[in-house]
DNA sequence: TAACGCTATATCGTATTGACAAGTACCTGG
DNA sequence: CCAGGTACTTGTCAATACGATATAGCGTTA
């Protein structure tokens, strides 16, 4: 029953990483929102939707992180493509180095012990 | 300057992710709150203090995933030490392989692009 | 043409809730 | 008495994730 402790945890856990996933989306080449949607709903544990998915790039758009453009599309509205800026692209790459750092850290603690 | 914004972020992925490294530090041995801040401040980027340290341990708690007794000291107070239950090496498990998971879902976005 | 479904963007409000600084209080030894 | 070990509470400060909802363009079909 109490998987809601566990689901609540998970919860939190996304805090943040959901900015990390979505930088490390777009770092290739730029993408739409819709589209960033559907590439992460593939990626196991990852699956966003379009309510967390546009605060996100607000942010990330406000921080200097990314920059917009449109560009018509057959196929419905207007797509508003996100692309990497240099301080975007830098800052990817101190948050990729922090996470791996936290990943190691983790487990480091679980290795002293033998199971 | 704008390190704020990163700062910022990494404190948001601390969420969750504190809870995590608290169980594992406790998994082999039981440990006090106090202990266990030192143990974590040796492990980069797992700094925490007092005032974070046991609102998680009192969560843990109440959840069931540790149980608590105390034990006389000689250099203070008596110590309360914290121990996984069953239920809490049960959900350590989950919790680590869900880390484990995440982990490798950003490792698979970043494998995607060559550099 | 109206209806429908899919592509797309965006915002509101809520549910959480968690991290952390600072401060209180207690114990023991020097 | 002070320093250091130890437990714990209160208050602040945010901030995020996400469901629901509102628009809107375009293509297909009844």
């Amino acid at each position: 029953m109490n998987d809601l402790s566990f689901d609540n945890w998970t919860t939190q856990l996304r805090k943040g990483l959901l900015e990390l996933a979505v930088l490390n989306t777009i770092a290739d080449a730029p993408l739409y929102g819709y589209e960033i949607v559907r590439r992460l709903s593939d990626v196991d544990h990852l699956v966003i939707t379009e309510g967390t998915v546009y605060p996100i790039l607000s942010r990330l758009n406000n921080s200097g992180l990314v920059e917009t453009y449109l560009q018509e599309s057959q196929e419905g509205p207007p797509r508003k493509y996100y692309r990497l800026t240099r301080r975007g692209r830098d800052d990817l790459h101190r948050m990729n180095q922090h996470w791996e750092s936290l990943h190691h850290a983790i487990g480091s603690l679980r290795k002293e012990r033998k199971r």
